[in-house]
DNA sequence: GCCATACTGGACCAATTGGTTCAGAATTTG
DNA sequence: CAAATTCTGAACCAATTGGTCCAGTATGGC
């Protein structure tokens, strides 16, 4: 006795997470996020609570996304090709507009860190859950001998990590795609971790 | 026969980019600007003209100021010093408060590039300055001998500013400074960059 | 003193911000 | 059909946004 339930919400959060990924928090108003959501103002106001609220989840969707890539990846290849796979993925593996949104995660630690300091730590703890991904991987495999153990798992992890923030924000300077896979290659190599490039069946799309 | 002339506009500049670096341009509001600058809103109207106006210059005085210190140190270091002096300069040796601000070029890459692409590509074209400064100070190293030919002045400039860029994001992290430095380490050693630390009476302060 | 100038402070503006409310249309089930 | 429920559309709010203007005050040189 009563009409659809609780329409579209999935569809409706994931077209906010893509304007808030795209333009950001702040720059980001409500009758953008309507329009683009499909929904009147007072059903947003019902579904979601409030502006902010709304943000919250996209970030967490898109935290929760970006982490199921790298788990995924870190069981069916060897660790050597991790950092490979995921920059592939994420950075090069997506439609040419998105590429340049970047990663919403580094965006939003960027543009809340003295603005919004809880969200900001949200955004940051997202991030250090993929570190510590990369660093178990390492650490597993530094200890069956499959990789070098020179340097600490730790240590690959945070610099990986470095290398993944800078390719995102090259990502969003109007750099073509091709110079970003040079880049790609050439700092894996002198990490070296360059692992040969990935074969296309194996790749898969993201988000 | 008139007041005191043109008071003081760079020291209110200065302070209206000490915010815009923290806070960015959209998450800045006039009433703050005017606040932190001690000017008057019709001060600022006849100094500066628009906010956006305001933001133009603040990055552009920002972006000299950068591109001074590696241009400064490119002179008196040999080429496999720099990558280590720049990070030192920009990311370690500025007071803890602005440490977490990152760089203001970055940020706005990051921020505006959606939003407002003009002044996103002002961003974009300083930043290429600094890596065009470090490509060149490599071409020259390498064909010196001074340094290692094996990779290209370019390509070895665009990894390491995309490890300067990864860098400028763990900054706005909560990362303690001592993590930073052991990233630093660790990647330019990685890199092959690994010039001993730079002793401390070569140090100098920034911005 | 006087006058020209630089600045202040506050009033004011239209537009937009995020948020709230509610009458009524639409729709699904009994 | 009727009841229950979900959603729409628009009106409305107070607060804030960036921007404009001007009367008045301070401060110089003459």
């Amino acid at each position: 006795m009563a009409r659809a339930p609780e329409f579209n919400r999935t569809h409706a959060l994931e077209a906010a997470m893509k304007l808030f990924w795209a333009r950001g928090y702040t720059a980001t108003s409500l009758p953008d996020l309507l329009a683009a959501m499909g929904i009147a103002r007072s059903s947003f106001y019902a579904s979601f609570g409030t502006k902010r609220e709304l943000f919250r989840e996209a970030l967490e969707l898109f935290g929760d996304r970006t982490l199921a890539i790298i788990e995924k990846d870190a069981k069916r290849l060897p660790a050597t090709a991790l950092p490979r796979a995921f920059f592939n993925t994420t950075v090069l593996e997506v439609s040419k507009r998105r590429a340049k949104f970047g990663c919403m995660l580094v965006n939003t630690v960027l543009e809340l860190a003295d603005v919004d300091p809880p969200l900001n730590q949200l955004a940051a703890q997202k991030l250090s859950s993929i570190e510590n991904t990369f660093a178990e991987v390492f650490h597993l495999a530094q200890h069956s001998g499959e990789m070098d153990s020179t340097r600490s798992p730790r240590e690959l992890a945070c610099v990986v990590m470095t290398l993944n923030f800078g390719l995102r924000v090259q990502s969003r300077t109007n750099l073509p795609r091709q110079a970003l896979e040079r880049i790609i290659d050439n700092s894996l190599s002198m990490l070296g971790l360059a692992a040969s490039p990935i074969s296309p069946q194996e790749v898969h799309h993201v988000v």
